[in-house]
DNA sequence: GCAAAAGTGTTATGTATACACCCATGA
DNA sequence: TCATGGGTGTATACATAACACTTTTGC
């Protein structure tokens, strides 16, 4: 299920129609403010397709996985070459094989990825090697009609998102390197939908260890608020016995 | 990474040498109870390859992805001809492409199931078309060197099993239609490897809402204890919106 | 001073845990 | 009758949630 837009066909890509091939997609999530609006709302960038299947529609970008490339550095790589973006974090969600999600026998290992608000808009203006015409942020609820199963992807993403803020600290990954509390609740109310109380947010989140007060206060409207940054001490996620094996960084 | 044992070479797998080809296995755990043991302790079947590579080392159950079927049938497929099992519960776990991970370049679509203790033995039995000298059952706890990364693999899937246990209803997959709360909590104990107690139990899963509690009685040496089924109202797992597409059931 | 957000304190409520205790059976 | 596991009751600790309250800034 590639999606490399209108770039050429550089990677090894059997042609066979009797083959089964792999394909990477990448779901990547980040936190928009839309104009005369509260609360930021998650977006996502997508790729119009330039080719048959599917031509012209909107897709996840992704491309085929190449015979001397992990599963994850596929992921990063198709990713940066068709929107020029590097996220902040990077799991694999979800290997879709269905028969019939694509005219030829197509699995699709899918990955998602936090993006921070600085890396979206500078991904998409600095590098060069793909097609910026090709490529739009979208909000996550108001989708077009995607190519092949990717709105069944994303709502698949989402959930697990949504899960995971939960119980993980993957909010960092959408975040600056420094912070106010308000910023780092402002990202869990708008993944959870609903309001959360500042005082008992403060609480939990001071208590959990996993953020580091500095000196600096940002300064607005109002009493000046305390910048954190995030403890990379404690892991961004409990990835198991995996992350033992291909330890993850953020690029800062 | 296909292990069928001795069969003949069913499948259509391309034996290029510069393809990538899709392999589905499985990591089925089971419990069993060792001899003069207080506790039963996981376990689960391997299959003996006899061919390279690895040629003599036990593996993972699996074969080649067919063209011709989806990921999960092709997980239940090659785990009813490597072994003659139909597992109660069965789950995608993880895609692993690590480059080195095999000679030729193979990706994995890993599964992990559970199974009734009166299927683990029905199965290595009854069924025909495998090859029963190659299929054996190991403790968890005291596996040998595998073939290709297939260790990490069920360290991983170990660490999945432990975690969703937690959260999820699963531990009904490893148990008969019908079960004491006894039974019950002996298969969360062997799975957390820690002691519950009875009364905190008892009233955590009774509250719960799924179990449903029949009017028959197990009798033996003490005070007879009630027979409960499970509630199949409640999912056994939430799979998130996975789950509506392809709703899966237990044989039973 | 006033509005609004930063930050602190207090209390109610629910859940996990520890453990005392009674019940019912086989031997 | 006694040992043992089935089953009930209850006190304690801890996490969560609700909300009153003080502090600090810009205007």
């Amino acid at each position: 299920m590639p999606t490399q837009s209108s770039q050429p066909a550089t990677i090894a890509s059997p042609a066979a129609e009797d083959v089964t091939r792999v394909a990477v997609s990448t779901v990547i999530f980040t936190l928009r403010r839309t104009d005369a609006a509260d609360c930021p709302a998650l977006a996502l960038p997508l790729v119009r397709r330039t080719r048959d299947p599917y031509d012209d529609r909107w897709a996840l970008p992704g491309g085929w996985l190449d015979i001397t490339e992990s599963l994850d550095a596929a992921a990063a790589r198709t990713l940066g070459e068709t929107t020029g973006l590097a996220p902040s974090y990077l799991e694999q969600l979800y290997a879709f094989g269905a028969v019939d999600r694509s005219p030829t026998r197509v699995v699709s290992i899918v990955y998602w990825a936090l993006l921070r608000p600085d890396d979206a808009s500078a991904g998409l203006r600095d590098q060069d090697g793909y097609d910026p015409e090709n490529v739009a942020w979208f909000a996550v609820d108001d989708l077009p009609h995607l190519a092949f199963d990717h709105n069944e992807i994303i709502d698949y993403a989402l959930w697990r998102l949504r899960n995971k803020v939960g119980y993980s600290r993957i909010a960092h990954g959408l975040l600056a390197d420094e912070f106010t509390l308000a910023d780092l609740r402002e990202v869990y109310e708008s993944i959870l939908g609903r309001r959360l109380d500042p005082a008992n947010f403060r609480r939990q989140v001071e208590g959990s260890g996993t953020l580091l007060p500095t000196d600096r206060f940002r300064t607005g409207n109002h009493r000046p608020a305390r910048l954190y940054r995030y403890n990379h001490e404690v892991a961004l996620a409990d990835l198991g016995p995996l992350a033992r094996r291909s330890p993850r960084r953020s690029p800062s």
